[in-house]
DNA sequence: AAGATTGTTGCTTA
DNA sequence: TTAAGCAACAATCT
């Protein structure tokens, strides 16, 4: 499940790689793939290279060499984009390179896409994401003003792309257990001290797990096909049955919001 | 063999 | 008008 410290991860991988290299090729094995105008697709990226790659949330936006146009990857659950590994099964988009080198893009449930638009939209889409937790503009203040007056529980929160950008399940249960807080905990019953806690804990949780170079449980492997390390400093999700870390007398619990499966303590998350 | 897995969209409801 | 909640999408694993 790439979220923000995967697709971070992923794209300083690439913009090391793949930089104002030549697409000599472009293959599309499953149109699915991508969005919108296949041809356009395919005529706007043959012959074109990738000047840079910037993240926002957890879509990859690539600027182009001989176009005002942007390239955009969205990995959804699934998606990988490995440089220089080997076409599988589940490889959908290759990029070849004049060099000889290979950017594959695989995704086992088809959920990723790529889609070729124009600043208009590029700038329409971005708009809506709320504000990256990892930049210093994101102050306690602006988290503050964020969760007033909302009527929904945190998790519910964290998760919505348009509020705060970039934090999906695993990093969600793991925040919230951080901060001593219950994932179903309504926003509008949150004490200063607790909101507080859940603003460091999305610093803490996420700048951690992007220096550990984000979790590989499931699908998400870097660039270069090595997996990140942060599955190991997990503390919740995936643990359900296991002993707390913290109080080591609890065991860890399941519950669902939003459809989504979510882990904690009951004895350390109030 | 049904249910769980999850990011986002789009719809319905309040 | 806006927010909240949920089904749908897809393929695999348990």
């Amino acid at each position: 499940m790439p979220e923000l410290p995967e697709v971070e991860t992923i794209k300083k991988g690439l913009n090391k790689k793949i930089l104002n290299k030549k697409i000599a090729d472009i293959v599309v094995l499953k149109n699915k793939s991508i969005k919108g105008n296949k041809k356009e697709f395919t005529k706007t990226l043959k012959g074109n290279a990738i000047k840079k790659i910037e993240r926002r949330a957890k879509l990859f936006i690539c600027a182009l060499q001989k176009s005002d146009k942007f390239l955009l990857i969205h990995l959804k659950m699934t998606g990988q984009l490995v440089y220089n590994g080997e076409k599988n099964k589940h490889t959908r988009v290759i990029f070849k390179f004049s060099d000889g080198s290979k950017l594959f893009f695989n995704d086992l449930r088809l959920f990723g896409y790529l889609k070729i638009v124009d600043i208009e939209e590029k700038n329409k889409i971005l708009e809506k994401f709320g504000p990256e937790p990892l930049l210093p503009s994101f102050t306690l203040k602006k988290f503050q003003k964020i969760l007033k007056g909302r009527k929904t529980n945190i998790k519910t929160l964290l998760l919505n792309q348009s509020l705060i950008a970039g934090i999906g399940n695993i990093y969600a249960d793991e925040i919230v257990f951080e901060a001593s807080v219950r994932p179903d905990r309504k926003i509008q019953t949150l004490e200063y001290k607790e909101i507080k806690k859940i603003w460091r804990s999305i610093k803490k949780v996420l700048a951690k797990a992007v220096k550990q170079e984000g979790t590989s449980i499931g699908d998400y492997i870097k660039a270069d096909g090595m997996e990140g390390n942060f599955a190991k400093f997990l503390k919740v999700y995936g643990k359900s049955g296991e002993i707390c870390p913290a109080c080591k007398k609890e065991k860890i619990k399941t519950i669902k919001i939003i459809g989504r499966g979510t882990r904690f303590c009951s004895k350390c998350q109030k």
